[in-house]
RNA sequence: GCCGACAUAGCUCAGUUGGCUAGAGCAGCUGAUUUGUAAUCAGCAGGCCCGGGGUUCAAAUCCUCGUGUCGGCACCA
């Protein structure tokens, strides 16, 4: 196999280039490796282009990059292009790449390139974008189009590839610029590799929350009552309600107190907060007896009326205050998505008021506590600090102190971080916990937020070693972030194999016959006993239908009951991933459940 | 919010270019069967075809306005 590029001092250049600039340096090929596909894709997507350029000729063009997923490339056409169009424009494509087109580059003035696209404003508006006096133009057949490549030498190297989605895009990714079409796609230098990929694409489908959530009954949403408000149903509510157990002891160990705030504040509040002119538009109003009332899209100022309760000392501190607080944030129509985005949701939220000085054993102790949830369920993570955004409130020395608090917190203890310079939030520095799930997908879940903002706001104080009158710090943490988010991630990330200490039902217990249903509720009592939920299959169904019906809501254990086991007091397991059997006495049985069950905490 | 697609039974889906009483499988109910590790048989019931308006002799099907869902974009304190 040749060559389809070469990296030059790292730089990957195509072998036009590199011809013409006299170049030599390591061959890459024609496979899988990133350098190689970054090449393959990026002229896929121009081979995409071409293809909509002959099938749409009145087509313009604006960028077409390689994504991590893939590529894409934005256009506009007066034609009206759908989803069904994919598989034309697909066609097309291949009958380009059987042609062989050979990938042409050459090199004009800005001027002449301005000329030759003028009638291309899409084109025209990346040129503004491109601060040189020349630009390559690259060629393949009749179709040309600007670009800085590299590119593979000719077309007819792309063979394996899939057009996957068609979306709509904002020209540069402003909002208030006109809308594009975007066509991704996908390629690969093998056919196994394109096949691999897809078939993962599937196993991602299959694992997808609002499936599972549906098929498995853990939750729905209803056209009626609203998009972006989750409806819990029994299953869902009982693995929901374990992890809410779990985290509450965790938090009690932890020295946090169990607060609650009302639902709705009057908005005279949310204006001394500021989030009446900073959030207003994602909040809902209500009036009432001429009174206006919003209802919380955060728990922070319940809390802070927690605070102001008492008078405290120095030595109180710090305070820990932590509730399950359900917040309404009316997101965007099209941000909706099933569990993972929703308007009204519940926050595993915490805020601690301490000094100055406690902010970073504070942060350390926060890390360490996210440190045992996610490594519990399995979930690497990244944590990224955001720093001051353009738009911020508070003295420059606070933010300074505070940011500096948290990367000596993350110092100090060795831990892994990204830096997201200004991506705070308006009133002070953040730390962002971000999973990544069984199947290497990003989720931003927790986050610790440093606020001097709501202190200074709400005037709040306590009272130091001589008497005077100091402003704590306010950090706001969550966890999980949501329920509704992390019980979404959870679902994918097992695939709805719940492992036991979540799972909403811990056994299945199947009754051969009639006459075995009084062991089986006898069993299943004896499990509740225990804190384990079962559910006994003693519908009139075949014993097979019975455990298959069993299998297919992954319980993840099975258990059969009939005469030998009533005989012996014992209980015939069935293993769900392996179908292997095997017996345990009763006692051995209710003490394995107990300890599966009990085995974690966080 | 924007671009595009979609909405038929509890669930998953059929339903020709507008044309008879809108179909199937699963789930549900009633029987029969009482089962030893992934679907026993038979019968029954179940629909304002997402909601308003319209076009037409005739609308699940066409138009329109909503609502909701999906794929992206933008948003995400």
């Amino acid at each position: 196999m040749s060559a389809i590029a070469i990296k030059y001092n790292d730089e990957i250049v195509d072998l036009v280039t590199a011809e013409e600039r006299g170049i030599e340096g390591e061959a890459i090929e024609l496979d899988n490796s990133p350098e190689s596909l970054d090449v393959l894709r990026h002229s896929t997507a121009h081979l995409m282009a071409q293809a909509i350029k002959s099938l749409y000729p009145d087509a313009e063009f604006y960028v077409g990059p390689t994504v991590k997923e893939g590529f894409y490339y934005d256009f506009k056409t007066e034609s009206e292009i759908g989803e069904g169009d994919l598989k034309k424009i697909e066609k097309q494509m291949l009958s380009f790449a059987k042609k062989k087109y050979k990938i042409e580059k050459y090199e004009i003035s800005m001027e002449e390139a301005k000329e030759k696209f003028k009638d291309d404003h899409l084109k025209l508006s990346v040129m503004e974008r491109i601060p040189s006096d020349t630009v390559s133009i690259y060629k393949q057949g009749e179709f040309e189009d600007l670009c800085r490549g590299p590119h593979l030498p000719s077309v007819g190297l792309i063979r394996y590839f899939k057009l996957t989605k068609i979306a709509g895009a904002y020209l540069g990714g402003n909002s208030k610029n006109e809308m594009l079409t975007r066509i991704y796609g996908i390629a690969f230098a093998t056919k196994e590799a394109l096949k691999e990929h897809m078939d993962m694409m599937r196993e991602a489908e299959k694992r997808d929350h609002r499936k599972l959530g549906n098929e498995m009954k853990l939750f729905t949403f209803r056209e009626e009552v609203g998009a972006g408000f989750a409806i819990w149903l029994p299953a869902g509510g009982r693995l929901r309600s374990r992890l809410e157990s779990l985290l509450f002891k965790a938090h009690r160990k932890r020295g946090y107190e169990p607060v609650r705030g009302p639902e709705m504040l009057r908005s005279d509040l949310w204006k001394t907060s500021g989030h009446y002119q900073n959030y207003g538009e994602n909040m809902y109003f209500t009036h009432i007896d001429e009174l206006e009332f919003g209802v919380k899209p955060m728990n922070c100022v319940g809390h802070i009326k927690v605070y102001e309760d008492e008078l405290h000392s120095y030595r109180d501190l710090p305070l820990k205050y932590f509730e399950y607080g359900v917040v309404h944030r009316h997101e965007m129509t099209g941000a909706l998505h099933g569990l993972f985005r929703v308007r009204e949701f519940t926050q595993d939220d915490a805020h601690i008021f301490c000094t100055v000085d406690q902010i970073e054993e504070q942060i350390i102790e926060v890390v360490d506590f996210v440190d045992k949830i996610m490594s519990t369920f399995g979930f690497e993570y990244k944590m990224m600090i955001s720093t001051k955004p353009e738009k911020a409130v508070g003295d420059a020395e606070v933010w300074e102190k505070s940011e500096a608090a948290l990367i000596a917190a993350m110092e100090a203890h060795n831990l892994a971080y990204t830096i997201d310079e200004g991506g705070g939030a308006f009133y002070g520095p953040k730390i962002d916990i971000k999973i990544l799930d069984a199947i290497g997908r990003e989720w931003q879940c927790g986050t610790i937020q440093l606020d001097n903002n709501l202190p200074e706001r709400f005037e709040l104080e306590y009272n130091g070693e001589d008497n005077e009158k100091i402003q704590p710090v306010m950090i706001h943490r969550a966890i999980l972030g949501s329920f509704e988010r992390f019980i979404g991630i959870l679902t994918e990330h097992y695939a709805g194999e719940f492992p036991m200490f979540i799972a909403p039902t811990q056994v299945a217990i199947v009754p051969v016959a009639e006459s075995h249903k009084e062991y089986a509720k006898l069993l299943s009592d004896k499990l509740i006993d225990i804190n384990a939920d079962s559910e006994i299959y003693a519908k009139n169904d075949s014993l097979n239908k019975r455990i298959r019906i069993a299998e297919k809501t992954r319980v993840p254990m099975i258990v059969v009951l009939g005469d030998e086991e009533i005989e012996n007091k014992t209980v015939a397991i069935r293993d769900r991933r392996t179908r292997e059997q095997y017996n345990l006495s009763e006692e051995e049985f209710l003490q394995l459940i107990q300890t599966k069950v009990n085995e974690v905490n966080f």
